[in-house]
DNA sequence: ATGGCCGCTTCGAGCGGA
């Protein structure tokens, strides 16, 4: 089973770029992050058209979520209760079997900002219900833009970034208080190359220069862990002509 | 020194992103 994530920073310009992702990689889940659309023009047909249901979890213009599987959804849920939030930011859907989370992390912004605590808020808020999740449902795996970068080697310029935004303290804190439910980085179960980013900014020729970021994650229950074989960013689809400003992360279990 | 890109909203400057 390949279960994959992508920020798409805008559905409706990078839908060509999924359908050939999906055409290429045969992925057979897919979590999408920054859909920025409402449901209602959400493209249901084109991707049932390419074998795919989807689930949607979306508001205009900002955040917005999805799942895309080959395998129908069951148990389809949206966002994280009893916590108070406007913005569209989590869907969870079970598929084969397996609890797929798919998570807009909220960005932050700066550190000690409002929307920094809120960030952290968020964090704790999200961490709260995954725990009665995981021991409902013990094959998980949570997919999306985490907005955090969870070491320095995760960072081109450790230096730069240290105790900015996706990279502080606080913000690689929860992130661990997160993954102490048992969560592992998918991508972290394998020897990895060094330097291997998930985002790079659209300025600067932030790509070319591999000036980035691993803030796009797969995190796995131990269920999931041990049957996960590789864990690779694909670098390809940033390459494009009007390319998201994230690379998809796909795992295979 | 500052911002330098992109998408969105709805026509155009400002916001948010990371």
């Amino acid at each position: 089973m390949k279960i994959a994530t992508w920020n798409v920073n805008s559905f409706k310009v990078r839908l060509p770029h999924v359908l050939d992702w999906l055409a290429t990689t045969q992925a057979d889940v897919l979590c999408l992050q920054e859909t920025k659309m409402e449901d209602k023009v959400f493209p249901y047909a084109e991707l049932l058209a390419a074998g795919y249901h989807a689930v949607h979890n979306g508001q205009k213009t900002y955040n917005g979520v999805a799942i895309l599987s080959r395998s129908e959804m069951t148990d389809v849920h949206l966002d994280i209760p009893d916590f108070a939030d406007t913005q569209k930011r989590v869907i969870a859907a079970t598929v084969d079997g397996v609890r797929i989370v798919c998570g807009y992390m909220p960005n932050g912004q700066a550190v000690g900002s409002e929307k920094y605590a809120y960030k952290l808020q968020w964090y704790a808020a999200l961490t709260r219900w995954l725990q009665q999740e995981i021991a409902q449902h013990p094959r998980l795996a949570l997919l999306g833009d985490f907005n955090i970068a969870p070491e320095d080697r995760d960072v081109h310029d450790p230096a730069a970034w240290k105790d900015q935004i996706l990279c502080s303290e606080a913000e690689r804190a929860a992130l661990r208080q997160l993954q102490a439910l048992g969560l592992a980085d998918a991508f972290r179960l394998f020897d990895q190359p060094e330097k291997i980013f998930s985002w790079w900014d659209y300025r600067q020729m932030g790509f070319r220069l591999n000036r980035g970021l691993r803030i796009d994650h797969i995190l796995l229950t131990p269920a999931l862990a041990s049957l996960c074989r590789t864990c690779v960013i694909d670098k390809a689809p940033r390459k494009l002509e009007r390319p998201s400003d994230h690379a998809p992360v796909i795992a295979e279990l």
